[in-house]
DNA sequence: TCGACATACGTCATCGCGTA
DNA sequence: TACGCGATGACGTATGTCGA
């Protein structure tokens, strides 16, 4: 099978694998992003998730961590470097699912399913990246929700946590004029020169249910707001300025939490006090 | 319309290094 | 010294965008 073909046949592996465990998944819009999936834990975090095709040689699954480009100057190889979170690995001649760390990739890996001749301390056993035994990921070592609020409450928002409810925002930030705003918290990186979160479109919180948006970026170590009716379903930040700068561009910096805070009136909604 | 260049994808070979 | 892993890079494929 020609390769691309073979990529796309993985993908689609792996995500009815992902349903298959009830496991939420969403896909990038277009092509140009660098991860594959969007996987939702039961918790509520996301998990940018790149698809790779394993080949089965000597006993071992083996795959890239690099994805590779043409140029003019030839071909050229670049590693994920924090783009993904984790490499989803499908091999269909072991029909086994494997989630391994980014971090733990180099441009190749190799996970052992047969016993080595020589026993090795270098051995990546393919048992250890079971997906069922790695699923869900261990939550970000920061917390960045928590980190994130209490970000907030530092610059003097009066924060309301909305979590454990059931309602459609995450949390409740009150202005100067007392006025609510219904919030939801997204983490973000960079991807591409532009801010790239879940927009959450797949749980639906449309403009109906939800008045703000926070992303914590942590590339850029920067918050930023974005008024939920200011995009259908999907927006981009971009961190550097275009060769043509277009009035229609998002520029992340015009979105810093810090330079938006507290918000214009919300225009067409009823004014909402305490 | 077409070529150049960009985004992806996988396969394979070679080499260096660490370890048993 | 043999083995195993990882790094590197050449090679093949498909598809989309853009400008001449």
């Amino acid at each position: 099978m020609e390769p691309h073909r073979k990529g796309d046949l993985t993908e689609a592996i792996v995500i009815a694998e992902l349903k298959r465990r009830e496991i939420s998944v969403s896909t990038p819009f277009g092509d140009n992003e660098r991860y594959d999936l969007l996987a939702e834990d039961e918790s509520g975090d996301v998990w940018k998730l790149q698809v790779k095709t394993g080949g089965f040689r000597d006993g071992k699954v083996l795959f890239n961590g690099k994805s590779q480009h043409t140029n003019a100057s030839g071909h050229t190889y670049e590693v994920y470097d924090g783009d993904v979170d984790y490499f989803a690995v499908h091999c269909d001649d072991v029909d086994g699912l494997y989630l391994v760390p980014e971090s733990e990739v180099g441009s190749q890996m190799s996970l052992r399913i047969a016993d080595a001749k020589q026993d090795h301390r270098t051995i990546n056993w393919a048992a250890d990246y079971d997906f069922d035994e790695r699923w869900p990921p261990e939550p970000t070592p920061s917390g960045w929700r928590d980190a994130l609020i209490a970000d907030l409450r530092e610059r003097g928002v009066d924060v309301m946590d909305a979590r454990g409810t059931n309602a459609p925002y995450d949390v409740v930030l009150r202005d100067d004029a007392d006025t609510l705003y219904r919030t939801s918290l997204r983490p973000g990186s960079v991807s591409g020169e532009r801010v790239c979160f879940d927009t959450g479109k797949t749980r639906a919180p449309g403009p109906e249910t939800i008045d703000l948006v926070l992303v914590r970026c942590r590339d850029t170590d920067e918050t930023y707001m974005i008024e939920r009716d200011a995009y259908d379903e999907s927006i981009s930040l971009r961190v550097e300025p275009t060769r043509n700068d277009d009035r229609r561009t998002n520029r992340a910096e015009e979105h810093a939490f810090g330079r938006c805070w507290p918000p214009a009136r919300l225009d067409g909604r009823p004014e909402r006090t305490a």
